[in-house]
DNA sequence: ACTATTTAATGACTGCCAGTCATTTTATAT
DNA sequence: ATATAAAATGACTGGCAGTCATTAAATAGT
């Protein structure tokens, strides 16, 4: 009895279909000014469907938040190249996270509002946000490129893996947050974001590399 | 005819009166709970009158946002000692600053949120924020000890002052925000926010002191 | 093939609220 | 005392997230 599962699959198709709609609503609209309306519209649905599949705006938006995350998955694996050395593999990292940022600014920007907001506190589904923590995150990729780090030498050893990845990934991430968009405010103090992000690289290596 | 000036007064009390209505409305209801009638009726004037003072009500987010910038420069104020030595003031207004984003952390949400807006897409009074930038950011005293820092030969000199504070506060505070509520999710990898925190400034120290 | 039952989809409706504006009240000038 | 200007009011509008009683479609039972 194949039902099961066939109307399984439908099921996530359709929730598929429901993101792909909201996510070009998003895009086009930006997400405050979209309605569900819209994005029920756009995947030729009513607006209670929508509700069917997602249990607020806010989960929708999640779900396109973890189409740019696997988005960003994708572009470290294509940068990834395992037979360069490891400082030279995390700074490509680096470079391909911010390109990120500004290439696809309209995700970037998702993963502002998720890391500014309180996740708790949002209407989404608990088990929804755990399952990308542990199985979909980005971060996942750093902590393996680190790890060879410090076995390899390249990377200080007196901090665990786990903390050393964590800290490089949180460092970059919170810096990338503070200057998108802000390239204006920076020169009001003389300075140029790209400037920051140069400096950063310069102050993080001597700090996390070994001796 | 000092009638002029007295309106002028007036007309900043009553601003301040709001403001303060706005403040203990927010942190009752929360941002978004909380109303724009709310805040009328906490501070006994009319929805139209508040609206006669602010134009939005991120204008009025944006003012609170200001005392609560206002309060972590007078908590660095009080932090540093300017006979310690360089390391350890820097490293004393780190501590407040992390001290700021939790016991205040009602303020520090709001530097969370203007980080992560667009400012110049926020309905607020493009004078308003500039004038925070130039006059009122927190961000000054960062650079003042940095400056000290660099020509006392704490800290390296082949970055100039702005850059280097500029880098230092961004770093601080994007780490600042991406670790904000987020114990729960860093635990997932086996850290602790705390001790992220700590390689942070293991790190920074090594790659930003001279030699 | 027909009917009953379960599952999916619909869209009119509700409640809420930011922001507006014609009207009223209060303060100042003449 | 009256005219004019400035400040305050609150009823009203438009828009939208989320709900739910109703309808339609799919599946199971006989």
């Amino acid at each position: 009895m194949g039902i099961q599962e066939r109307k399984e699959r439908e099921r996530e198709q359709r929730k598929q279909d429901i993101a792909d709609a909201a996510q070009k609503v998003f895009r086009e609209k930006g997400f405050d000014r979209a309605t569900i309306d819209d994005v029920a519209q756009r995947a030729e649905l009513s607006k209670g469907t929508v509700y069917l599949y997602f249990k607020s705006k806010e989960e929708l938006q999640f779900a396109v938040f973890q189409r740019g995350s696997h988005l960003l998955i994708e572009m470290f694996q294509k940068a990834i190249d395992r037979n360069r050395p490891t400082q030279e593999v995390l700074l490509q990292m680096a470079s391909v996270f911010i390109e990120f940022s500004r290439k696809h600014a309209d995700y970037f920007e998702l993963f502002m509002f998720f890391q500014s907001s309180n996740l708790s506190k949002l209407n989404i589904e608990k088990e929804t946000i755990e399952d990308y923590f542990y199985n979909k995150s980005p971060f996942k990729l750093v902590f393996d490129i680190v790890s060879r780090g410090i076995e390899d030498g390249t990377l200080r050893n007196d901090l665990s893996v786990d903390l050393l990845a964590s800290t490089l990934w949180s460092q970059m991430l919170g810096l990338l947050i503070v200057l998108h968009n802000k390239k204006e405010i920076f020169h009001i103090f003389n300075v140029d974001t790209e400037e920051v992000l140069k400096s950063h690289f310069e102050i993080i290596l001597r700090g996390a590399l070994k001796n």
